[in-house]
RNA sequence: GGAUGGGUGGCCGAGCGGUUUAAGGCACCGGUCUUGAAAACCGGCGAGGGUGCAAGCUCUCCGUGAGUUCGAAUCUCACCCCAUCCGCCA
């Protein structure tokens, strides 16, 4: 959601943010409605200045005893040009807001050109890539040679997209989430939360899934929204507040399940874990003063990738460009975990700086100490990391020719200590 | 789900058709006093928009949305949320 001064002051500095992104100009429309809007709002405060002097003068008389009659009468007969007015001025502005409501973000000046995944630049990597003396199997073969990973009957229950585990894949599932949600709690000062995972039309129109991209979430029958990701319940949780300016950063996580529909995925990823409509994810979310936001966006990443360094799990980060990013999304990095299973990089982590889009939608503020006016906070966000990617991605890297897989070192406290997982388990 | 009581500025809280231009307090900011601080006293202090070079003028906002009225925080209706009790329930 956008400020309408900067659009005025600076159209087509505003369009050309939005071509970057491969999307058409917005800004003649937009204009061409302001000043619509603003011609009837003025018009209209015209006359409701008048009627509020004129009410005012009918009290002093009626409170004195005498007849107001007449100016009564003048001022009824202004009363419908007034409305006409006043319906048109809030009609404007409805179409003002439902154009600006669908625009997305502008790319940071730092975000690299290009208009789909192949523009992405690497930014780094860690680890080295493990090398077998046999064919790595994918996840999905580990899985279910461990008779821990049960697709048809997550088919049997729930249809495509989901997956049953049991006993130590099970286990391993719920290692991970506690061993990132004890990472950044202790390690990096992130409060863990337990948020809800339904929320209203508000709270997701807040982070931007709404309106546009309704049909990616579940719904309810009683018009609540399944969350898609933690970020949304994180973030919301300043909505309409003016927080302390001395309390920000406010670094938050939650360990909470994501429900996607997945509509425009159709015959993508069909196979595994790696596109469900049901995950869990470790969520990190800051919201952080505007002067240190970058600083916040870097620190955030790594401190997801700190989660595939103790994993043992090869990984590079990439610089999104500016048509791969999310609507949201000022800038993004995205980190890709090494599939052997694959041959091939995955994403697992995805680390945005909204700027003030988001908390523009959802008006959150803090009042500097410096100025008189309030400011908008900046939002971040990043997965640290999705666990069903993080457990293939385990799988995967920490195979061993006979079908167990080792269990990281950071782990096995959270498995018991064991040391590996095999069929029997 | 039923009943009752409520939602007022950063916070608390008064107001329940016309000097409300939303009292008062807390917090915060500035000043006086003080060696310094505290206390006390004095002053300032809501948000958003329109207009204007500016000073300013002006509009909107008392949970949300409609309505009644010349005039609504105040009256009516619907909805949302909170509290308490009852019912149901993990």
């Amino acid at each position: 959601m956008f400020d309408l001064k900067i659009i005025r002051d600076n159209p087509d500095a505003f369009d050309h943010g939005l071509a970057r992104r491969g999307k058409p100009p917005q800004t003649p429309a937009i204009l061409a409605l302001d000043k619509e809007w603003r011609a009837a709002q003025t018009k209209a405060e015209v006359l409701q200045a008048e009627r509020n002097k004129l009410s005012r003068e009918i009290g002093a008389i009626k409170s004195k005893g005498g007849d107001a009659s007449d100016i009564m009468r003048r001022v009824a007969e202004s009363k419908e040009e007034e409305g006409k007015l006043e319906a048109e001025a809030s009609r404007l502005k409805a179409d003002i807001d439902a154009l600006l409501s669908g625009i997305p973000n502008l790319p940071a000046d730092d975000v690299p050109e290009g208009k789909d995944e192949h523009g992405n630049v690497f930014v780094r990597d860690h680890g080295v890539k493990p090398t077998f003396s046999f064919k790595p199997k994918d996840h999905v073969a580990l899985g279910e040679g461990l008779g821990q990973m049960d697709f048809a009957r997550a088919g049997k229950l729930s249809g495509a997209r989901f997956v049953v585990l049991r006993a130590g894949l099970a286990r391993l599932e719920r290692a991970l989430g506690q061993f990132m949600l004890d990472l950044h709690t202790r390690e990096y000062g992130y409060t863990e939360i337990a948020p809800p995972l339904l929320v209203r039309d508000e709270t997701a129109f807040g982070t931007g899934q709404l309106p546009k991209f309704a049909d990616d979430l579940f719904k309810t029958t009683n018009g609540m929204w399944l969350i898609p990701t933690a970020e949304v319940p994180l973030t919301n949780l300043v909505a309409d507040e003016i927080v302390d300016e001395a309390s920000l950063p406010h670094r938050l996580t939650a360990w909470t399940p994501c429900f996607r529909s997945e509509a425009g995925a159709a015959g993508k990823d069909t196979r595994g874990m790696i596109r469900q409509h049901q995950f869990n994810k470790v969520e990190l979310v800051s919201i952080a003063h505007p002067d240190h936001s970058n600083d916040e966006h870097e620190r955030m990443t790594r401190c997801a990738e700190e989660v595939l360094k103790q994993l043992e799990l090869p990984y590079r980060v990439m610089l999104l460009c500016a048509g791969d990013m999310g609507a949201a999304a000022c800038k993004t990095y995205d980190i890709e975990v090494w599939l052997p299973g694959q041959d091939a990089y995955r994403e697992i982590s995805s680390c945005s700086n909204c700027g003030e889009y988001q908390a523009r939608r959802m008006n959150a503020r803090f009042r500097p100490k410096e100025g008189k006016r309030t400011r908008f906070v900046h939002t971040l966000n990043g997965s640290a990391l999705a666990v069903g990617r993080a457990m293939v991605a385990v799988l995967e890297n920490h195979q061993r020719e006979d079908g167990s897989v080792a269990i990281p070192n950071v782990l096995r406290p959270y498995m018991g200590g064991l040391e590996v997982l095999r069929p029997d388990g």
